[in-house]
DNA sequence: TTTTGTGAACGTGTTCACAGCG
DNA sequence: CGCTGTGAACACGTTCACAAAA
């Protein structure tokens, strides 16, 4: 297990679901193409991206579904709980306090903070709203999560970061600076709306990058 | 211009909001290196995208700010408007109707629609919550947003795509299938918050992947 | 001199194709 | 035979380095 790239850890996010799915379904065993099947990749793929990890598999009869499900998601390291804050009370903080899923997986958002004084102290999905500049260290967040107007985004991070959070995810529209040791990730709605604009734009003059179409590989056994 | 490649696109959205920032501030023109450094990335990497939808700099001087600006906006379809619809009332529904910034880029979300009785017939951000069988082509949707929960999301794809619209954001963690006329987008959070804690989980072991860093460039004459 | 535009070099991720094992 | 694991080939995106233009 050497160097992972970034596509192939959000492919085994991926992955992780799939799993989870079909070992609900009850199947024991899974083959690289099957999963890739449900995900619209190649098996190649599949199988370079497990064997980065570790031999999982068994030649001739698939991967091990429940086995494969409990080595993915120690990998992510969702066999264990996170704990982490939302700054910014408003409507993404609230959907994201709201959305089960996430406890589901492990990361407890366990506070919110807001600079707004009309916000502070009241409830918000069970939470009660804390002024942002009682961020300390003290609470023990690993991950701050910002879901505040741009322009406060860059001085929330920097109260994330000296109140000692490991990782930040990003909802605002704006490039932060963090130090190294920090881990940043960003979820950029805004670019996600531009990117599509762009495609649909330019859809008809002969289907450019329209959509990262991914062809099925042809199936049939290899040519000569 | 070519095949522009999605990475590319994605950097424009950047460079856009970078010009809007920079025109605001009154600057005329801007060096590939300047728009670089707010960025993150090379100076050549903006030279090579730019140049890749024609010249639009002088050399010696730069890119003048309004003109590019006015150039990237009418490349990723800003210079019009788009008719969207939500389809989920709940939190991220919520949120996205909620956001100003939508509209500000052109994206209008008109209408939303829910399959909840509950919810049905509610005023949710000024638009009232319509059923989601309600969904037909004659209100000429162009773009729909998926914010519901997983198990309806492929269903609710399927009636989008059956009322016409030309592309798809997809807020609901899993893959969707679509035809290839239609532009599928996807934001992930769950993913994103799994990459997070794959992140952190391997961070001290060498900081592997821990971040995507950015050198920048030397920035000294080249050497030779 | 400054800074763009761009072919060439490089690096990285994906696909191929087959050896190896069950 | 079926399917994984993997080196080799390939495709693609990024960076370099320099000629051309202001």
């Amino acid at each position: 297990m050497s160097r992972i790239s970034e596509p192939s850890v959000r492919r085994l996010s991926h992955y992780y679901r799939v799993l989870e799915e079909v070992a609900a379904e009850g199947k024991r065993m899974i083959s690289s193409h099957l999963l890739a099947e449900r995900e619209g990749i190649t098996s190649a793929q599949v199988r370079k991206d497990l064997s980065s990890f570790g031999s999982f598999g068994r030649r001739g009869l698939g991967y091990h579904v429940e086995h494969l499900r409990d080595e993915i998601r120690a990998l992510l390291g969702l066999d264990r709980r996170w704990r982490a804050c939302v700054v910014g009370a408003g409507h993404i903080g609230a959907a994201l306090l709201g959305y089960r899923g996430f406890a589901d997986q492990g990361f407890d958002l366990v506070a919110v903070f807001d600079a707004d004084a009309d916000r502070i102290g009241r409830t918000l999905e069970g939470r009660v709203v804390r002024p942002v500049s009682q961020l300390s260290a003290k609470d023990g967040f690993e991950i701050g999560v910002i879901a505040t107007p741009v322009r406060a985004a860059q001085e929330v991070a920097d109260a994330l970061v000296a109140a000692g959070v490991q990782g930040i995810l990003n909802f605002a529209p704006r490039k932060l600076r963090v130090p190294d040791s920090v881990t940043l990730r960003a979820v950029d709605m805004t670019m996600e709306f531009e990117s599509l604009s762009y495609a649909l734009t330019h859809a008809r003059a002969g289907r450019l990058s329209a959509g990262r179409v991914r062809r099925r590989p042809p199936r049939g056994r290899p040519r000569a």
